[in-house]
RNA sequence: UCCUCGGUAGCUCAAUCGGCAGAGCGGGUGGCUGUUAACCACUAGGUUGGGGGUUCGAGUCCCUCCCGGGGAGCCA
């Protein structure tokens, strides 16, 4: 009999079918059973009467436990007491594999417990529809650059050197050299948008940084476009178009999920064009106002990030930076050459940067000061900088932190959840 | 790296002033034909993170090490 998913059901409704997959958790009142049966694509209710089955069956019911494999067919029957409305009358039960001691119970557990068990967490409700949201935000962002005719330019992972020199990296040995795990492709993307004008890339990149935070992960996934002959201005609408374009997929695909999740929708229905422009220095003004502890010329921290986006009811857009704090390849802003045409894109409700991005500087001799200045190694660049040496060009280019952005729309406060396997500072493992 | 909180049964936690180490869940046994994190009864389950010290007596106080959570810096 060929399998049918608790998720088709519903137009099942009459029919005998066949399911296939784990129990979520089971009650028993003496000659009636009620097994709640997961299958990765939902979870109903099967019921099972000593009166309507054979000795055989309900024998193998008695060895059921939390997580046990079973197939079970039935008829599927709308009842309003059950779950969801439907539920399996149960004419067959055959056990694939007993599970013993499963250890996550449907009680409370704790972090690193539950971390520990990551694995086994993943098939959790909460985790289920988390992931679930990613899935759909990954095929979204795929699917927003490839309709816009951008061409996917794969960065690689191993690199020679530091592409920003601020961040740690982590260091792995090379056939005997040292080559160091991608904290960026950006560096890559801009001779590719060279080759094709709009590039995107998205993978996984690695920050060694010490950071115990509910914001940071040693390996986290980053889309980051670039397009040939775009400034800042609309690199700022790109970023606005593509984030507006998320959210509503979102709700469209995973309303079910939001809810589970207990995210309040109407927040996520008012991120809507446009998204509010902040001038650094006018940002700085306002958390003087606000009364801030702020250092006009320094980066945001996190208290800044929530005292400024608290205002607003959508993302918010910072821009023009001071070129001191930011990374050596961002054009200087002709109006003040001491700001940078930089910008990032700071999620509401204190879930922080998701976005940052620059113009990029495209002057042979002022790229290639800066390198000198900021004591990098001019022959790890020379290819980098071939892209100003062979018809340069104004390009711009952003990255988004794609758990930053799943943590931000799921309302699930830390990014370790919204990754299936987190890397985490001290966790390696599962 | 710094600040801060914590480590007691498989899990989540409690244990008064330093005075018999306990509960719920999970496990086991039995009961229950409409349960919704089902319920009821019984039951097994402990080197209180490791080491050292104070004390008649330490889960509790002191020292030290280990492990983890939250946060900061930095960043997406």
């Amino acid at each position: 009999m060929q399998q049918t998913y608790i998720r088709d059901l519903a137009a099942q409704a009459g029919q005998e079918v066949e399911l296939r997959g784990w129990i979520y958790n089971f009650r028993s009142s003496g000659k009636l059973k009620f097994i709640l049966l997961r299958d990765g694509t939902g979870i109903v209710q099967c019921v099972l009467s000593k009166k309507e089955v054979s000795d055989e069956i309900w024998q193998a019911s008695e060895d059921l436990a939390q997580e046990t494999s079973v197939v079970l067919r039935g008829k599927v029957n709308a009842d309003d007491r059950a779950p969801g409305g439907f539920e399996l009358w149960t004419s067959d039960l055959r056990v694939v594999g007993r599970a013993v001691d499963y250890p996550i119970t449907p009680k409370e557990h704790g972090d690193a417990f539950l971390l520990d068990h990551r694995h086994l967490w993943i098939r959790s409700k909460r985790q289920h529809a988390i992931l679930r949201v990613r899935h759909t935000l990954v095929q979204a962002i795929r699917d927003f650059f490839d309709g816009r005719g951008y061409t996917l330019i794969d960065a690689p992972i191993f690199t020679p050197a530091a592409s920003e020199g601020t961040t740690t990296l982590f260091e792995t040995d090379y056939f005997g050299e040292k080559a160091y795990l991608s904290q960026s492709g950006q560096l890559y993307m801009e001779p590719a948008a060279a080759a094709f004008g709009k590039v995107y890339c998205f993978g996984p990149t690695f920050r060694a940084e010490k950071s115990k935070t509910r914001k940071h992960l040693t390996e986290f996934w980053m889309v980051e476009p670039e397009v040939a002959f775009m400034e800042l201005p609309e690199l700022m609408e790109l970023a606005e178009d593509f984030i507006v374009h998320l959210v509503t997929r979102a709700l469209e695909r995973n309303r079910a999920d939001l809810e589970i999740l207990e995210r309040d929708l109407a927040k996520l229905e008012a991120v809507q064009k446009p998204f509010p422009r902040l001038h650094y220095n006018d940002a700085a003004n306002t958390l003087k106002a606000k009364g801030v502890d702020f250092q006009y010329g320094n980066d945001f921290g996190a208290p800044d990030e929530e005292a400024l986006v608290a205002d607003y009811d959508r993302p918010i857009i910072v821009h023009r930076f001071p070129a001191a704090i930011k990374a050596f390849y961002m054009k200087p802003d002709p109006e003040d050459p001491s700001l940078s045409l930089s910008m990032d894109v700071l999620a509401p409700e204190g879930y922080g940067e998701i976005v940052g991005g620059s113009q990029r500087e495209d002057d042979l001799e002022v790229l290639e000061r800066k390198i000198r200045e900021h004591n990098l190694p001019m022959s790890a660049f020379d290819w980098y900088v071939d892209v100003r040496r062979y018809g340069t060009f104004p390009h711009a280019g952003f990255g988004l932190g794609l758990e930053r952005t799943v943590s931000w729309i799921t309302g699930v406060r830390h990014v370790r959840e919204t990754i299936p396997f987190p890397r985490l500072m001290h966790r390696l493992k599962p």
